[in-house]
DNA sequence: TTAAATTGTAATATTTCTGTAACAAAAGAA
DNA sequence: TTCTTTTGTTACAGAAATATTACAATTTAA
């Protein structure tokens, strides 16, 4: 999971293209054709970034700009916006909107990649870094390899995820639903109780002896590393 | 416990899905679906926030409105309204009626939870802040953990619901009825004295020695943090 | 194709939490 | 003071939540 992006763009084609390589890369995608809609459907969808086109056919990519940044729980979305050649950058440069970045299509998938992962890197590291630690624990996506204390530790690709989605937001507790909901492909039906194996699994893995337990339990809520 | 919410709307449909979505975030929800009734129990179950439906059958929303802002008790109780698209949303917008937001439906859970997490953040922010503090007390709710003088301490899963409770409102004295509405789940019969159980045990662990008594005793009303 | 690894679930064990009852203590009322 | 009401304290049994284990089914690797 390299976090969730949200694309509204009036061309088909581009929404395609796009969309397919960044779900290559690891990005969970969905997009909007239009601009009403797609407000609310980004607001349903929660992203880490929006990829917003400049002229839609209702709304123009400003007033959706303007009506995310109005909203506090997308004050700080990063936008990435789409333009044509020829629409007039400066104003989109100079512009007061909030974009956190744009581009000028037609453009690379390449390129446009480049640029998510900046802006990402810039508001929310951990999304997009290759490594994630936490005192002497590191996980490594691009090897996909776990380590304690330099060793290196052998995970199951369930317990992969669980540990990564850990690492993404150390020491915050999260609930069963809450886990079962963003480590397991969507729409599948598992156990709440499920999640308590695959914790002491995970456990029994990177525990050390001497070393503190890293896999805190809260009665009630659910688990946080710490 | 993220405070209590009422609901005001005819639609069964629109009740069940919004009322079982803010309990699983952690509200105390209680709804009606007709005004005249609605009114009556609101005032009844003293929310910190109404969700009202624009067009009910007996009560215009407006009405409602006017007669709880008439009343002194529940003049500053946030409201949003629900409206349906097409009710001249630029009426209720400029209406005078004392609305603090509204949405059109249909709208997405998200969406209404991200606009009651902001009206609340207004109107009373310990409802929805992350952090709660009274003097040397603090507790987290991302992580939950409590903290007496920068040291932690153990609770228990109603210990702790009972410690927030107090926290979003320092000083009031609440009656063990009142207790029990907002920190038990409801429809839970539990005797009244247990209250002073947990009340005893949550009063054991966050006492420090040589540190003043948190909680007080008010005869006969019940109990609150000082 | 066989062996090894991984997964979800159910059954069981263990831990922690809860509510209640019973009695003690304190505060008011008479 | 004495009686009455309310609250404090304690102990404990049952409940609830979590931990652990084993296993069958499935997937992956060899």
């Amino acid at each position: 999971m390299k976090g969730k992006i949200f694309i509204i763009e009036d061309e088909a084609s581009i929404v395609q293209l796009v969309q397919h390589n960044l779900e290559k890369e690891g990005f969970v995608v969905s997009s909007s054709l239009n601009g009403n809609e797609g407000l609310k459907e980004l607001k349903k969808f929660e992203p880490n970034l929006l990829l917003l086109d400049w002229m839609l056919p209702d709304l123009s990519g400003i007033d959706i700009c303007k009506n995310i940044r109005r909203d506090s729980n997308f004050k700080s979305l990063p936008i990435i916006m789409l333009t044509a050649k020829g629409e007039e950058e400066d104003k989109i440069k100079g512009l007061e909107s909030g974009v956190d970045d744009y581009i000028t299509k037609p453009f690379s998938f390449n390129e446009l990649h480049a640029r998510i992962k900046a802006v990402l890197r810039r508001s929310d590291p951990n999304i997009v870094a290759n490594d994630l630690t936490f005192e002497d624990l590191k996980l490594d996506r691009i090897e996909k390899r776990v380590f304690r204390a330099d060793k290196e530790i052998q995970l199951g690709p369930t317990e992969f995820r669980l540990l990564e989605f850990f690492l993404t937001n150390p020491k915050r507790v999260y609930s069963r639903d809450q886990i079962l909901e963003t480590v397991w492909p969507n729409n599948v039906n598992v156990e709440s109780r499920t999640i308590d194996v695959h914790i002491r699994r995970l456990r029994q893995s990177i525990n050390i002896k001497d070393k503190k337990e890293l896999i805190r339990t809260v009665r009630s809520s659910g688990y946080s590393l710490v």
